[in-house]
DNA sequence: TCAAATCATTATTTTTTCGTCAAGATTGCG
DNA sequence: CGCAATCTTGACGAAAAAATAATGATTTGA
């Protein structure tokens, strides 16, 4: 259970944007510099999330990458599951057990332990917006710490 | 974000094994065709759950797999560890922004989601055991029901 | 002891993901 | 207009992950 590479810099790129102030923008060149990887990777990058909506783009001198929508409304959760196509809800379908292409329709030990690990991540990732993520870590880290001091009160069942 | 094929057709042979009556074990070819892999695949896996130290293995006729840790015993979290080589906690390697080989040194904005993400998700893994992958899924389900409705409660911040 | 069944380990191939390249399109400016 | 800066897009190559293959070792039982 990781972050892919095109999710982590993903995210990074719109947090840079994010941290610009009042329409300014940032070149692909300038983008690419700031993350420590190069400007044809970042181009990539940043079509999958202008298509997706998340970015304005400006052609020709004078042009660049600025955020579409304000940093406050755009949240993690959005932003992960362009960047993954979705693999936070289609590993397995449904409940119901209908697929094919697996063995253990109907009688998977392990879907509610996936799916329930996808929510839960879903979850968190809602709860943090863009805006959060630049500059000071403190809100983030207090959400996460009382998801976390809650989860600790529960004990292990079946044993 | 997602769990890799690694993580998943291992557990899945874990389960498989822990479904099995007092005494029983499964040969390679079994398992492989109880998990629909190649038993060259089921193979590997096996390796490695037995280095572990998940499973015990006996060679020749009659040999086959068993657990070599009670069901109840073995948390999810540690054999999530063993098939992924600690991707879990390796991402980056504390808060104090020490690693050389990333442009953020010291001020990573995305750094707090990514421990708080494996923090969030390890410990999830850590309340369920393999027994409870076994027959009923009631008891994974409520775990993490309780957990969801916690977190819905909390509103995003920075709005 | 020998053959069959079974696990152990390393090497190779295949597939997927990631990153780069190159040609094209758009814009601004002199 | 024509050049330079910039984004766009599809094709290509490299790297990582997954699956397979191949060879070796151990055990049981006839």
């Amino acid at each position: 259970m990781k972050i892919s590479a095109q999710e982590e810099y993903g995210l990074r790129c719109l947090v840079q944007l994010a941290a610009l102030p009042e329409g300014a923008s940032l070149t692909l060149p300038q983008i690419a510099e700031r993350e420590g990887i190069s400007t044809a990777n970042a181009g990539k990058l940043m079509w999958l999330l202008n298509k997706a909506g998340f970015v304005h783009s400006t052609r020709g001198t004078k042009g660049g990458y600025s955020l579409e929508r304000p940093a406050e409304d755009i949240r993690l959760s959005e932003i992960i599951k362009v960047l993954d196509e979705d693999v936070l809800n289609k590993h397995c379908g449904s409940y119901t057990g209908v697929l094919d292409s697996c063995v253990h329709n109907g009688d998977c030990g392990i879907r509610p332990v996936i799916i329930g690990l996808h929510a839960l991540v879903e979850n968190a990732l809602s709860q943090i917006t863009l805006a959060q993520l630049v500059g000071s870590e403190r809100s983030v880290d207090a959400m996460f710490h009382r998801v976390h001091s809650i989860h600790r009160t529960v004990e292990p069942q079946g044993v």
